[in-house]
DNA sequence: TATGAATGAGACTTCATTCAT
DNA sequence: AATGAATGAAGTCTCATTCAT
């Protein structure tokens, strides 16, 4: 009984959420595969018709492509109005980080940090989704700066690496359950960003 | 053959190296209590004469205690000059991002960061060395709002978190060996800070 | 592969026959876990398919079910004539002390025994098989008491516990591969019990 | 400095009771040197200047000989009067049961019985103590039976082999914290061996 | 395609004993 | 004689993966 295309995505999509689940409350590695096909409802066996190994299904959960993806298009949304694009930019984030929708997804992101480190292939995919949206950053940066909208003497570079890094350190401390208050933060980080770009 | 304090001590401590070292490279999981003690140059049980288990090495590992407390040294040696107390921690943490010496310390601690999400006692321990130095900084910036220095429009904490995030975020991407250019990161970080805190 | 619940159990006895072999040889703490494997041919994860612990096997072998469950047959199947319930059991437990089929079993008890005194769950099951027999015995004697069989002044409670205290100080003798006559014990128990409960 | 011959003995036996101790409460194999020598108060390594081995601990603890020495005492005490000689047996016998200074010789001379399975040394030491007592139990009954005051058809061996069954089943029972109402089972098996001993 | 029993390498930890001091 | 740190073999149990059905 061959099973159609789409009942055969919806198993692995269904194994794919239930190792998010397991990853996202136990870790990596003291999740096992047995945990996981519990969750998913599924037989041992039946892992391995949808992935090689529990590393490919870390792998495909280590990084959050959803969104970056989503960072991206709203940069490329606003692509003609540089400080809205960078402004709608950090709107997203900070919305994502108390939407509790993708607490596991950042709970596993950070675990996806971690294994960076040792697995290339997970490096790899990690720092390329960062890559992309740094480019976009800078790129709208650059077109603020040619239009003479932002300073040219700011390192547009510099500037993204800085948005990068607090976005994934605010995304660490909301990942441990800190409650954060994000609206000032926020509005700090926005008011820091406006009075470098802009001229006084 | 009792042994001195200071001895027990300098076991103690070359172990905790020669794990620094295996977790740096394999990860907190795939280090094995034989790795540590191969590397360390001792035998399967002398490492449980110094610790109780491999989850207290973890532990004891987890966070970057050498890191906050010298951020909280420049802190409090320069309590009477809040600009340059913010500064000299910027300048502190920039360092100590390029110096190789703590290349494994940053590695390990971002696998800390990962375990915190599942160890109850290894988050305690990250977020008490956290709001350490958080609520230094935030006693700086108030000081120096109160002596009408810095903007008293400026949200302290949200300050405080930002370049908190900030930080973090740029341990993450050097641990993960990507070549920052740190110097323009450090300048632009400054020069928010410095628009948003001082009087224009 | 779904096991039937046949040969499921049927593996499971395998795997419990062989720990008997082993336990019965080298003891439960000599015994390794290895050791239990090898005699029944399975792998080391196998046995962790039927069994939770090394101890639910020593549990499960610890008490002789078998034997109280045979004694307890013998008394209710003569529960209308006492004598005869009470000389039969003598007869059924003389000859399973000299069973060599039951000789592994019964050092595995003895075994049993000594566990019982830090276990709980052996101590609990230990002492609840004893009390089944006990409170039969107990019955029997009443049975014979109140048809006017047996004289009237004697404890029932007591003749029980003395023949059940009789009978594993025989079976830790016979344990021990000493060479009793048990002819003549057999004998003289029976007519020191005629002697106590029959009215001369 | 050398250790008197006291102070030796002394701390020899330091070790035993400790060791008794440990062994009562956890069981010769849950026990390790290191609780001994904690319970002790003395150091890893002077367990081995006096001590062979841990199971020469375990040999050393392992019968009662206190226990035999004293039924043996009695039956010589009263060699010259059989009847008095088996009665004041089962009172010491009885007494000792209930002396909760006794308990913990109890409890480790139930798990001597099952070391006694594996360990020939223990096996040959407490084969003996029972053979001694044994054999002083027949010989007092056959000296009854030559006087005329016992029932000559009894089998002396027989009787005697009930009785230490009788005392280690009745061992066993109160080893495990049961409690047995001792009273009307010593007056019952006296009233046994009475009715069978003596002519009616 | 799907199942789930089976595998067996290997992880962590303990512990009786030794031996340098 | 005494200490206690050190050893390293061995034990129990887990788990990712395979494969017969």
């Amino acid at each position: 009984m061959k099973l159609s295309a789409q009942s055969k995505a919806d198993k692995r999509q269904a194994i794919l959420d239930a190792a998010l689940r397991c990853f996202s409350r136990d870790g990596f590695h003291a999740t096992t595969t047995g945990d996981i096909v519990r969750e998913a409802g599924v037989s041992q066996g039946a892992l391995y018709l949808y992935f090689r190994s529990k590393d490919e299904l870390i792998l495909a959960l280590a990084d959050d492509r959803r969104r970056s993806d989503a960072l991206i298009a709203v940069l490329v949304a606003h692509e003609d109005d540089p400080l809205r694009g960078v402004t709608e930019l950090m709107e997203l984030y900070g919305r994502s980080l108390i939407d509790p929708q993708t607490r596991e997804i950042r709970r596993v992101a950070v675990q996806g940090w971690a294994e960076a480190l040792r697995s290339e292939a997970i490096r790899d995919q990690t720092l390329r989704a960062i890559a992309e949206v740094r480019g976009l950053i800078v790129e709208t940066i650059r077109k603020g700066q040619e239009s003479g909208l932002f300073r040219a003497e700011v390192s547009a570079a510099a500037l993204a690496d800085i948005l990068i890094a607090a976005f994934n350190g605010l995304t660490l401390r909301t990942a441990w359950g800190e409650a954060l208050d994000l609206e000032p933060v926020g509005q700090t980080l926005a008011e820091m960003i406006r009075r470098l770009l802009l001229p006084s």
